[in-house]
RNA sequence: GGCUGGGUAGCUCAGCUGGUUAGAGCGCGGCACUCAUAAUGCCGAGGUCGGCAGUUCAAGUCUGCCUCCAGCUACCA
C-alpha cells in the first residue's frame, strides 16, 4: 500500500448531550470537503466521525430522563448520525464510544501505558464541577450571589477526594516541545501553535485519568472501581476506528497516523498536548496534524443556548439550500478565523457568486449551445491566443486549489476557482458569441467549445464543496460518473464534439426573500 | 501582569525576503452589451496603510515607545 496516497481525516466525536448545531456541521463539513477532494484526487480515504457517549454528565442526563444510559445515548447519538444525511457528509465510519470495539481499544491502550510505566495510582483532591467535567484550583473559584464557591463558568463545585490513576504528563514536556519543533505543521493555524507551545513551556502537571465517582464509562482493566477519564476514552476513538489494538495489519497499518484531526479551538489542548503524549507514551505515532478552526457568531452576536440564537443546520439548509450553505460556510471566512453568519451575507454570496457568477455562466453558455449547436458539444477549429489563455487557466486551476486544500484554506481554494469563473464571464463578453452567430458561426462554435470545456473543469473542481449541484452541472455536460475524478482534468480528456447534451436548466436560483415575492 | 496575533478604501480582507502611481471582492456612480437566472463586462470615485519617533537613498513592509481589539496564560487582595 502506497501510504502517500492514503488520507485519514477525523472530526471530533461529538458529545451526545449536545443538540447538533452549526458548529458541528461546520467541523464535519470541512472534513467532508477534504475527504471528497482527496478521493477525487485518487487517494484511499478514510473519513471518521462519531459520538462521545461516556461521562458523568451523560449518566446524569439519562437518570434525569429515567432511562438507562445506553438507551439514552442510542437515541441522542442518532441525531448526529442524521446530520450526515442532512448535510450530505460522506463519512466512511461513524464511531460510538459505547461500542465494544472501542472498549477493547481503550483498555488495550491503558495496558500499554501501564506496561510502559506511564500511569501510576495516586489520589486526587480538588474542586470538581460536574457540569464542566473539570477540576479547578482554589484560586480559580469565584463566589456566586449567595456566597457559594462556584467555577469560573458558574457551575457548582464540590470538594472531591478520591484515589485516581495518573498519567505522567509532566515527564513529556520536553518531548512534546521537541515534537512541535520537529513538526512545524503539526498545529494549525500558526497562532494556535504558539498558544500550545507556550502552554507546554509553562510546565505540565500529571493528569488524572480515572474516576471512582461514577460508573458510566470504560473500567480500568484489573481495577473495576475506576472508570477511565473521559478524554483518554474519547481521544482513543481515532485509533479504535482503524482497528487498534491490531497495529501490524489492517486499517491501522494503512491509515495511521491520521493525516488530520479537525477540531474546534476549545478542544485543541486535548488533541495537541494530551493525545500525542498518550500515543508517544504507548509507543505509537502521533497524528500528523491538528487544525483548530474558529467559531461562528449569529448576526454579530455570540451564539449561546441562553440567548436562544443557536443556528440549526436543518433550518439553514431548508431556507437557503444545501450546497448554498456548504459553499457559504467555507467561502465566507478564512478557515481558522471566527466568522459571522448573517442573513444578508448568506444571500449576498448565494446570489452574486452562485446564481450570478457561476449559475448564470453555465446557463448562458449552455443555452447558446442548446439553441445554436444542435444541442450537442460544439465543434472547434484552431484555438486563438484568447482561447488558449482561457483553457490554460482552467487546466492549471487544480494546482492552486490543491495547495490551498492541503493547508485547509478553503476560502482561498474557492477564490482560485472563482478567478476562472470571472475570467470565463469576461471571455464570453469579449468574444460575443451572439455576434459570431451571424458573422462567423464556426468561430462561435469554437468559443462555445472553449467555454463548455472550461465549465467542465470548474464543475469538476467544485464537486467536493457542492456535490449535488456540481453533479447536475456535469450531467448537463453529459459527463458520465466514471469521468468525474481529477484524473480527467486537462485536454487529454476534453469533451468530444457532437456529444448530445440535455436541455440546460439553472442550478443556482437567486434567493428572493419571502416578503419580496409577489411584490 | 506575561505571551501571541492583529489594527490597510463604507464593509470583509490580500499585500513574500523594505523599492516605481497601495490591491481584490462586496457596496456605490457611470458606460457598454443583450447570449443568460433584470444576469455579464468595462471604467471610476476613494485610503496621510492605528499614533509618535527612529534606521535607510527608499517603510504599509524593519526598530522602539504608545494606543485599541482578539486569543492564550498567570495572579490578586
Amino acid at each position: 500500500m502506497d501510504k502517500s496516497k492514503r488520507y485519514y481525516v477525523t472530526t471530533p466525536i461529538y458529545y451526545v448531550n449536545d443538540v447538533p448545531h452549526i458548529g458541528h456541521a461546520y467541523t464535519t463539513l470541512a472534513c467532508d470537503v477534504l475527504a471528497r477532494f482527496k478521493r477525487l484526487d485518487g487517494f484511499d480515504v478514510k473519513f471518521l466521525t462519531g459520538t462521545d457517549e461516556h461521562g458523568q454528565k451523560v449518566e446524569k442526563s439519562a437518570n434525569d430522563k429515567g432511562v438507562d444510559p445506553q438507551t439514552f445515548t442510542d437515541t441522542v447519538s442518532q441525531n448526529f448520525r442524521d446530520l450526515l444525511g442532512t448535510m450530505n457528509f460522506s463519512a466512511d465510519d461513524f464511531i460510538r464510544t459505547t461500542e465494544e470495539r472501542h472498549k477493547i481499544s481503550v483498555q488495550a491502550l491503558w495496558k500499554r501505558l501501564i506496561d510502559a510505566g506511564e500511569i501510576y495510582l495516586g489520589s486526587y483532591s480538588g474542586w470538581y464541577a460536574v457540569r464542566d467535567e473539570a477540576f479547578y484550583g482554589e484560586g480559580e473559584l469565584v463566589k456566586d450571589k449567595d456566597g457559594n464557591k462556584v467555577a469560573p463558568s458558574g457551575a457548582p463545585v464540590e470538594w472531591v477526594e478520591e484515589p485516581s490513576y495518573f498519567f505522567k504528563l509532566s515527564a513529556w514536556q520536553d518531548k512534546l516541545l521537541k515534537f512541535y519543533d520537529d513538526n512545524p505543521d503539526f498545529i494549525a493555524p500558526k497562532s494556535r501553535r504558539n498558544e500550545v507551545t507556550s502552554f507546554v513551556s509553562g510546565g505540565l502537571n500529571d493528569l488524572s485519568v480515572s474516576r471512582t465517582t461514577f460508573k458510566w464509562g470504560i473500567p480500568v482493566p484489573g481495577d473495576d472501581a475506576h472508570i477511565m477519564y473521559v478524554w483518554l476514552d474519547a481521544l482513543t476513538n481515532y485509533i479504535t476506528a482503524v482497528g487498534f489494538p491490531e497495529t501490524e495489519t489492517g486499517e491501522y497499518a494503512t491509515y495511521w497516523p491520521a493525516d488530520l484531526h479537525m477540531v474546534g479551538k476549545d478542544i485543541l489542548r486535548f488533541h495537541a498536548v494530551y493525545w500525542p503524549a498518550f500515543l508517544m507514551a504507548a509507543g505509537l505515532q502521533p497524528p500528523k496534524r491538528v487544525f483548530a478552526h474558529g467559531w461562528w457568531t449569529n448576526e454579530g452576536q455570540k451564539i449561546s443556548k441562553s440567548l436562544g440564537n443557536v443556528i440549526d443546520p436543518i433550518e439553514l439548509v431548508s431556507t437557503y439550500g444545501l450546497d448554498q450553505v456548504r459553499y457559504f460556510l467555507l467561502r465566507e471566512v478564512p478557515f481558522g478565523n471566527d466568522g459571522d453568519f448573517s442573513r444578508s451575507a448568506m444571500v449576498g454570496r448565494m446570489n452574486s457568486e452562485l446564481a450570478n457568477d457561476l449559475g448564470n455562466l453555465a446557463q448562458r453558455v449552455l443555452s447558446m449551445v442548446n439553441k445554436n449547436c444542435d444541442g450537442s458539444v460544439p465543434k472547434h477549429g484552431e484555438f486563438n491566443p484568447d482561447d488558449n489563455t482561457m483553457l490554460a487557466s482552467a487546466h492549471t486551476m487544480i494546482d492552486g486549489v490543491k495547495k490551498h486544500i492541503d493547508n485547509q484554506s478553503f476560502n482561498d481554494a474557492l477564490e482560485v476557482i472563482w478567478l476562472v469563473i470571472r475570467a470565463s464571464n469576461a471571455y464570453v463578453d469579449a468574444q460575443a458569441p451572439w455576434k459570431l452567430k451571424k458573422e462567423d458561426p464556426a468561430r462561435m462554435e469554437t468559443v462555445l467549445y472553449v467555454l463548455v470545456e472550461t465549465i467542465r473543469h470548474i464543475a469538476l473542481m467544485l464537486q467536493p464543496f457542492m456535490p449535488d449541484t456540481m453533479g447536475k452541472m456535469l450531467d448537463q455536460l453529459a459527463i458520465s460518473h466514471e469521468h468525474r475524478s481529477f484524473r480527467f482534468l486537462g485536454s487529454a480528456h476534453a469533451l468530444v464534439s457532437g456529444t448530445a447534451l440535455p436541455t440546460p436548466e439553472g442550478v443556482f436560483p437567486r434567493f428572493v426573500a419571502e416578503e419580496e415575492k409577489g411584490a
